[in-house]
DNA sequence: GCTTGACCCAAGGGCCGCCCCCAGGTTTTA
DNA sequence: TAAAACCTGGGGGCGGCCCTTGGGTCAAGC
């Protein structure tokens, strides 16, 4: 299979295909007249299971060490559980971070409902998020990356 | 006020300061003599501003943009009210697939527990994610960036 | 046979918000 | 006076792709 072709058959997009093969998750052959990648049935297999993976939350890097251990003829799924196990703390923990900014987020927009519209004074940029500072204790600026 | 003091004023790094200097949020002056950038106390003003809009949510694009408008004498505040509140929403959204992803998670791990270890078969990378699907409706393998 | 359009390649930049390193110049402190 | 602490610009790195550039290749229709 090609490049596109080997996508479509994983839902994922040619570049991701591209992008994978690159960090050497897939190990296509090279046709030798044109210099095309061409991809096996395992191929597409080790595509679909990191397809998979990714749904479950692991990283590239993750999948990149479950993959190399399964190469290496280890069963990789201890491994896969204690990462999963590492993963979803982290991710709750996350996910708390993220309610506490929302929380904090919510509470500004709440006052901010009473305030009048502060006019350019040629002093305070914005009263509204100068006047703000949030109760909570400090915690370094890295707000969820809200996509 | 050079780098370091204007950083230490308002709790964020050096490079942190070099950084939005590069991205002109602040605008500091040259010392002739030696090269040095020279903050004044407007730029420390915008520099806390910067890092309370951060705390609230907001991008530094937002935040660059609520800073133009204010510079050009538009007070931003109706601005901000919107910019905040589609911050929220995507936020909600974020937390929400966030929590979905840990149900998954959770789910396998779950699962998992009953499962014997997959020996290695050279067939199968590791059966406990490949056996495993959620249920959830497909959606673009986007986890949330459990940092 | 020739065009069109779909595909392929490698290499590189862009996103976000910084952090870190380099190599060298300046200032402050002991 | 020497060491420590600062400053400069430029570049690379993180993750997980996406997109562009500037080509080469291939299948189908006319």
């Amino acid at each position: 299979m090609r490049v596109a072709q080997l996508a479509k058959a994983a839902a994922v997009s040619s570049e991701t295909v591209r992008h994978y093969t690159d960090l050497n998750l897939l190990r296509p052959t090279r046709n030798p007249d044109n210099g095309y990648q061409e991809y096996s049935s395992t191929d597409l297999q080790r595509l679909r299971f990191i397809a998979r993976a990714r749904r479950l939350g692991f990283s590239l890097k993750d999948t990149q060490q479950i993959l190399s251990s399964a190469d290496n003829g280890h069963a990789p799924c201890s491994e896969v559980r204690d990462l999963l196990s590492e993963r979803l703390t982290a991710l709750q923990a996350h996910i708390e971070e993220c309610q506490r900014l929302a929380l904090v987020m919510q509470n500004a927009f709440d006052d901010w409902a009473d305030k009048s519209e502060c006019a350019p004074d040629g002093q305070a940029i914005c009263r509204l998020i100068e006047d703000f500072e949030p109760d909570i204790e400090r915690r370094p600026a890295t707000p969820c990356p809200a996509h």
